[in-house]
DNA sequence: CGTTCTTTTGATGATGCTCAACTGGGGTGG
DNA sequence: CCACCCCAGTTGAGCATCATCAAAAGAACG
């Protein structure tokens, strides 16, 4: 994994054009061309800017910057997070390949969070004001916009659920589960799977200290229901990992 | 304090036909149709179906329900809250006038939460269909449209900073401020209102139980820094309200 | 290999929850 | 009109969960 796509200098015939294009790409069945025909798909390729790489740790973009691009994730992980009044941090979201970056932003034109890439990570720039005159005559283009952004709404409203009502261990078994299903969604092992985030990350996220992560991650362990080694995880038991999401089961 | 904002009968013929469009909505302003034409406005009218009356506790959609409509409030507030798998209710917003309803059901044609109004309320329908096609001529609208999901996943990351790392005090005075600016927004007092919803509806939405908010009412009553009588609220110090919501300030 | 950062583990404590009893306002019916 | 009830809200006492503080152990990096 990790291994970076060419950058290539664009418009032409040759391979490596191919590889840089949308209907290239394996994450078109997730990402924003989802269900378009080919030369529609052609045409969204016209408007999306340069490949970018975002080099481990680096920002994307940063609170406040103006708002010109939306970010289709290629390859990577990123962490997006608020910073408070206070000056506290809250990780908003983790997003992986085939998401969307920047949707927040489209009512200010300001972004209203950083945008941190967890590890070497590659995105597409899509000029925001492009592509909305794109969906003036590929319609098929912008239900599909509006549903990610809906899922993005229902995500957070998960998110909410999460740490509004769920006790620590709930939390977090829902949010192995939630990185589960995702790996599963694009063809990756449902079971077993790098940990991008620190335990740091994981907790702030959560609304938890490191502390809590790590001592979760051991009685999770000693219960039998996972594996773990440092960042790599194996879920041993999806099924009650899933009632324990699911609050319909506690591990003692 | 909370005196509603004249209703103009504007410009022509008949009286209760006006009284139903969005020209003579006094939220147009914050509403879909912000910032269009007459002639584009009156587009819009065109499409919206009836005005659906909604009395207090009673449900506009419930999850599950197949999406056909959007909703934008008239008048009233409603709440709308997710049910997690083991059964409980987690608030997830508050909507008041001007505000629109059901964006979170595009992405998988469902509603994902219920919407339940607080007092007796009013909602325009919206078909969804027929608004995406709008979208084809109207790139203002358009572009309104995804400000105002935009704004949605914006709020909610807020709500998750709330409930990720504020503490109970920090909450509770983040949540009237909340109120306090919106009503400023639609022209009430941004000081004296009453609050539509129970204190077990705010518990709930902020993550804590209606004894912890009972408390919190009693200590800011006690610091002076607000007076409330049953669900009648007024802020006697929005400055230091608003450092206490910021975390910059305790009130031991 | 030593340095540094992350993670683990333990001991203690505070915030907010639970359980319980009480108050007060609003509606109903005698 | 008053008595009563019922529900929402308030207040108190004790407790659980998770945070905080501290220290040691393991990875990662040069």
């Amino acid at each position: 994994m990790n291994q970076p796509v060419p950058m290539t200098p664009a418009t032409s015939l040759n391979l490596s054009v191919l590889k840089a294009s949308c209907s290239a790409c394996s994450m078109h069945q997730l990402c924003l061309p989802m269900g378009l025909g080919e030369s529609d798909m052609h045409r969204l390729d016209e408007i999306i800017g340069r490949r970018r790489k975002v080099p481990k740790d680096s920002l994307l973009y940063r609170m406040d910057d103006a708002f010109t691009n939306l970010y289709a994730i290629r390859l990577g992980h990123f962490k997006t997070y608020q910073v408070s009044p206070g000056g506290e941090q809250q990780i908003t979201g983790f997003q992986m390949a085939g998401e969307l970056l920047g949707m927040d932003a489209i009512s200010t034109d300001r972004h209203h969070c950083d945008a941190v890439a967890l590890e070497d990570s590659e995105v597409c720039e899509i000029p925001f004001a492009r592509l909305e005159e794109l969906f003036g005559t590929l319609p098929t283009l912008l239900h599909h916009f509006h549903r990610m952004m809906s899922q993005e709404i229902t995500r957070e409203q998960n998110v909410m659920l999460l740490l509004g009502n769920m006790r620590a261990e709930q939390r977090f078994a829902a949010f192995l589960i939630n990185l589960s299903s995702r790996y599963a969604a694009r063809g990756y092992s449902s079971t077993t799977f790098q940990l991008r985030m620190s335990r740091e990350e994981i907790g702030n996220y959560l609304g938890l200290t490191i502390e809590s992560i790590s001592r979760l991650l051991s009685r999770l362990k000693k219960q039998g229901l996972l594996r773990v080694a440092n960042r790599e995880i194996e879920l041993l038991d999806l099924h009650t990992m899933r009632a324990l999401a699911a609050g319909t089961e506690t591990c003692s």
